[in-house]
DNA sequence: ATGAAAAAGGGTAACGTTACTCATCGGGAT
DNA sequence: ATCCCGATGAGTAACGTTACCCTTTTTCAT
C-alpha cells in the first residue's frame, strides 16, 4: 500500500532485492530462524538497517503471530492497575512482545467489545484484569487465544489465573479493626453488572468475608454495607451514606483504596477526624495509601508481582503449555495512621 | 489459520457460501458499501449473525485500514490521562474505531519503540500525549500515519495539536500566590530526556512562566526550582528539598497535581500545616484535587475536552483533511483551601 | 417496443509475510 | 572416485480482506 507521503513502506521484498537474496532469506533472518549463511545474513542485516525496514505486524498476523499482548482493564484511573502494568512490562522486557491496553469499561457489553477487538486483531495473548465476563465467555475467548485472567477466583482448565487471596486480606482488615476495639464497622463495596458467579468476584468476596468475620465475632447486628463503586466518588458517596446512619460507624472498611480516599474526604467533610472519630481502611496498598498525609491502612497484594506473573504465564501458554496454572498472592495487612481505637 | 481449539475462525468465505453469494457481496455489506440488494443483504446479515462472523483486523490492515486508533501516553498512572482517554472514548463512540493504548515510558527510546509498534500495526491514527520525541520525529510519524499531538507547543503542518495554554495557567497560579502575599514561592518541575526544543515542552513552559512572573514582580531573587518528576514521589522529593532550604518557601507551585500530592505529604511529614505554614498549588485539576480533604488549588485544563477534540481532529485527518489544526484550551485557576496568605 | 443507464453482484488480483517443498553445493566418509 | 548428508537458499502457495473491473439484470424514459 502507498503511504500518505506517496512513498511505499519498505517491505521484505525491497530488502531482498537490495541484498540480492530471496524474500525467504530475509524472513529467516528477521525471525532468527537459521538456514542463512553468515555472508548473506550480514548483507541482509545491512539492507534492513539501510532501508529502515520494519516488519508489518498485520501481514505477520495473517501468518499466525502478531507479537502483541492485549490487556483489558476496566479503566486506567485505578493506580493499582498501573502496578500490574509495570510488572507486565518488566516481564515482557525485550521478548519482542508489545503490550497494548484497551479499556473494558464498566458494563459487560463494553468489555465484550474490548475483548473482541483484541481477538479480531489476532493478539497472541490476552490478559483480562478483574473482568465482568462470565466464566463461559472467558473460556470461549481462551479457546481462541491464550488467556490469563487476573483477580477472578473460579478455576478453569482453559486459562491461567492470577489472584489475590481476597478472603485472607479482608479478614485481616476486619480483625484488625475489631482488635482495635471497633464494633460498628461498616463496609463499602462495589456495584457491577457481572453475571459471573458472585463468589468468583473479588469485591463480593471482600464483602462476604467482612460479614462472616463480623458474625464470627458476634457483631452480626452491626453489619452495614454501602453499595457504591470502587472509585473516589463511590467511596465518597458510600461513606456519606454510612455516616448518616445513627449511630454512625466508628470504622469503615472500603474494598479498595480508591474508594477509601473518597471515604476520607467524606469523613473530613462531615467535620469528623480520621482516625479520632472514624477509622478508615482500604485495599490494594496503592502509592497514595503510603503518603504520610493519607497514611491509609490497607492490604498489599503486590500488583507488580501479579503483573509479572501474568506475563510469564501468558508467554508460557503462547509457547504451548496447555495445562492451567493458578497463582495466588497472599495479601499483607499494612497498618497506618488511618486506623486507631474507636473514640470512647 | 487454525485456532487453538482446532476450529478455523469463521471467514468471509464461510459467510459467502452460507448465504449463497460471493465474498465480494459480503465484503460490501460489512463495509456498508452498497451495491447489494435488500434480499441478498438480509441473507448475508443473517449468515453473519448465525456464524458469529467477525472481520479479521489483520487482513483488513493489509488492504489499508485497521479501524484502530493508537494512543501513546507516558504512563497510565497519571489520572489526568484518564480524563483525556475518557474524552477520546466518548468521541470515538460507535464510529467503529477501537482505541488502544501503549505506554511510552520515560525515555525517548522506549517512546520510540511504542510509537513504532503502533505504526507497524498499521493503526489508522496516532495520538501522542505529552511525547518526548523531537518535532522531526513526530513529523516523520505523521507523514506515515495521521497524527494528533497533545500538550506540545510547536506548530507543525503535518500533524494537529491539542494543547493547554500553559503560560496562562502557570501565570494565574503564581499571580494568585503573589496576590495572597507570598514572596518565597518555589516551583517543582519535571525532568525529562527529551531533545525537543525546550519551549515546546509543557513543564518547561510552566517553569519558565513561573520565573518570568516572579521577576516581573520583583521576586527574581526568590526564585527556587526543584527538578524532580511529575509524580507523587517526585513531588515528595522536590518538596523535601525545597523545605530544607533556609528560609523555607511559604508556597510551592508544583507543575502537576500528582507532584503536588507528594508535596502535601512532604509538608505534612515535616510537621508543617497546609496552608498555615506552606501553601501548595498544582496543575491539571484532577479528581484528587477536588477531594475536600485535599482541596488542592489547581489549574483546570479540561482533559476530557482535550481528548474529545483530539479524537475529532484525528477522525477528520483520517477522512482526508491535510491542513493542520491547532486547538488550544484556556486553563482556569481553581482555588481551594491548600492556598492561603503566608504566615506573618 | 427500444435503448440507455443504473443497480446488483461476481471474478480476480493484490496487500506482506511465513511455512513448506525443493534444488544446489560442499565436504567428509567410505 | 563415489555416495551421502547437512547447510544454504530459492520458489511458491497460502492467510482474509477489499478494490477494481467485469457481466447480467432491472428500471425508466422515450
Amino acid at each position: 500500500m502507498v503511504a500518505r507521503n506517496g512513498r511505499r513502506r519498505v517491505t521484505i521484498a525491497d530488502v531482498a532485492s537490495h541484498a540480492q537474496v530471496s524474500t525467504t532469506a530475509v524472513s529467516k533472518v528477521i525471525r532468527n530462524a537459521g538456514g542463512v549463511g553468515p555472508a548473506a545474513k550480514h548483507r541482509i542485516q545491512s539492507a534492513i538497517e539501510e532501508l529502515g525496514y520494519r516488519p508489518q505486524t498485520t501481514a505477520r498476523g495473517m501468518r499466525g503471530r502478531t507479537f502483541t499482548i492485549g490487556m483489558v482493564l476496566p479503566h486506567i484511573r485505578n493506580p493499582f492497575f498501573a502496578d500490574i502494568l509495570d510488572g507486565l512490562c518488566e516481564q515482557l522486557g525485550d521478548t519482542g512482545y508489545q503490550p497494548i491496553m484497551v479499556q473494558g469499561g464498566v458494563t459487560r457489553k463494553a468489555e465484550r467489545q474490548a475483548v473482541d477487538a483484541l481477538v479480531d486483531r489476532q493478539v497472541d495473548g490476552i490478559i483480562m484484569v478483574a473482568p465482568l465476563a462470565s466464566r463461559t465467555r472467558m473460556e470461549e475467548v481462551a479457546r481462541e487465544t491464550p488467556t490469563v485472567v487476573l483477580a477472578r477466583h473460579e478455576r478453569s482448565t482453559f486459562y491461567d489465573s492470577v489472584l489475590d487471596d481476597d478472603d485472607t486480606g479482608a479478614e485481616a482488615v476486619v480483625k484488625h479493626l475489631i482488635g482495635l476495639g471497633h464494633r460498628r464497622i461498616a463496609h463499602i463495596t462495589h456495584q457491577d453488572n457481572s453475571i459471573a458467579r458472585p463468589d468468583d468476584l473479588l469485591h463480593i468476596i471482600r464483602a462476604e468475608t467482612y460479614k462472616r468475620v463480623m458474625r464470627e465475632h458476634g457483631l452480626g447486628d452491626e453489619i452495614a454495607v454501602a453499595t457504591a463503586f470502587y472509585h473516589e466518588k463511590g467511596g465518597y458517596d458510600g461513606a456519606r451514606e454510612l455516616l448518616s446512619r445513627s449511630p454512625r460507624p466508628t470504622a469503615i472498611f472500603a474494598g479498595a483504596d480508591q474508594a477509601a480516599i473518597g471515604a476520607l474526604a467524606a469523613v473530613h467533610e462531615a467535620g469528623l477526624s480520621v482516625p479520632g472519630d472514624v477509622s478508615i481502611a482500604g485495599y490494594d496498598d496503592t502509592l497514595l495509601a503510603a503518603l504520610p498525609n493519607i497514611a491509609l491502612t490497607s492490604v498489599d497484594q503486590e500488583g507488580a508481582v501479579m503483573g509479572r506473573t501474568a506475563g510469564r504465564l501468558l508467554l508460557e501458554r503462547i509457547e504451548g503449555r496447555v495445562s492451567a496454572v493458578r497463582f495466588s498472592v497472599t495479601p499483607k495487612l499494612v497498618t497506618r495512621r488511618s486506623t486507631a481505637p474507636p473514640p470512647r
